[in-house]
DNA sequence: AGCACGATTAACT
DNA sequence: GTTAATCGTGCTC
């Protein structure tokens, strides 16, 4: 396992966020034995949100009490909690704008199925982990580990290397659920996902 | 102090 | 296609 270095997310948002399709996302679980529980998955979708520029990202609103950790180091986890029930997680990614970072929106299970499975009440492996919180229902992310860094192997949560994903497997489109913000920011092409995946979300819809 | 809404999901019709 | 669940956040008063 070799975590992604820093100099990685030290590039434009949209760029780490194609690269991130391929990556692979390393939860190591607090009880872990040696070479026990362990939870690995492929990163297939993704979204990119700039600074505070950017009308669809929370940085919006400049530096608050949430938004602080996107203004500080790269590679750090920004896990925020929405619609009084989910967590969603991002990793911190920016170069010349003051905030950013890339949201996990999708990944496909490798490692430690039957762990996601229990969490996810039984759902067969397409639906364990496409949608961004489902993956931190599967891989026990919540609060307590926003501001871990992404970037340490000994760390409890690690987005590691994994076989690059070629350009004709990609594909882009506007981000989900950014309907309400000002435009060129709802239509912008940020979000990206693996074309031919059955692990990305909102597959056929939009929205 | 009060309010509207959200980078969602699952269960409906 | 629609809607309830449920509460932190940022904004207004």
């Amino acid at each position: 396992m070799e975590p992604l270095p820093r100099a990685f997310y030290d590039r434009d948002t949209g760029l780490v966020a194609r690269d991130l399709l391929g990556a692979h996302l390393v939860r190591t679980l607090p009880d872990a034995r040696p070479g026990g529980h362990r939870l690995v998955a492929r990163i297939v979708e993704t979204e990119a949100y700039y600074g505070p520029a950017d009308g669809a990202s929370h940085a919006r609103s400049g530096r608050t009490p949430r938004t602080t950790v996107m203004f500080g180091p790269l590679g750090h986890a920004y896990v925020y909690f929405t619609y009084g029930m989910h967590w969603l997680l991002n990793v911190v990614a920016r170069c010349h704008e003051p905030a950013g970072a890339v949201l996990l929106r999708a990944v496909e299970p490798l490692e430690g199925n039957e762990i996601m499975r229990q969490r996810r009440n039984g759902r067969r492996d397409e639906e364990l982990t496409n949608g961004p919180a489902k993956i931190c229902q599967a891989f026990g992310v919540n609060g307590d580990l926003n501001r871990f860094d992404l970037c340490d192997a000994a760390g409890p949560l690690v987005i590691a290397s994994g076989p690059p994903v070629p350009e004709t497997e990609v594909a882009a489109g506007p981000r989900i659920g950014v309907r309400s913000a000002p435009e060129p920011w709802q239509s912008r092409p940020l979000r990206f996902w693996i074309r031919e995946s059955r692990f990305v979300s909102r597959q056929g819809r939009r929205r």
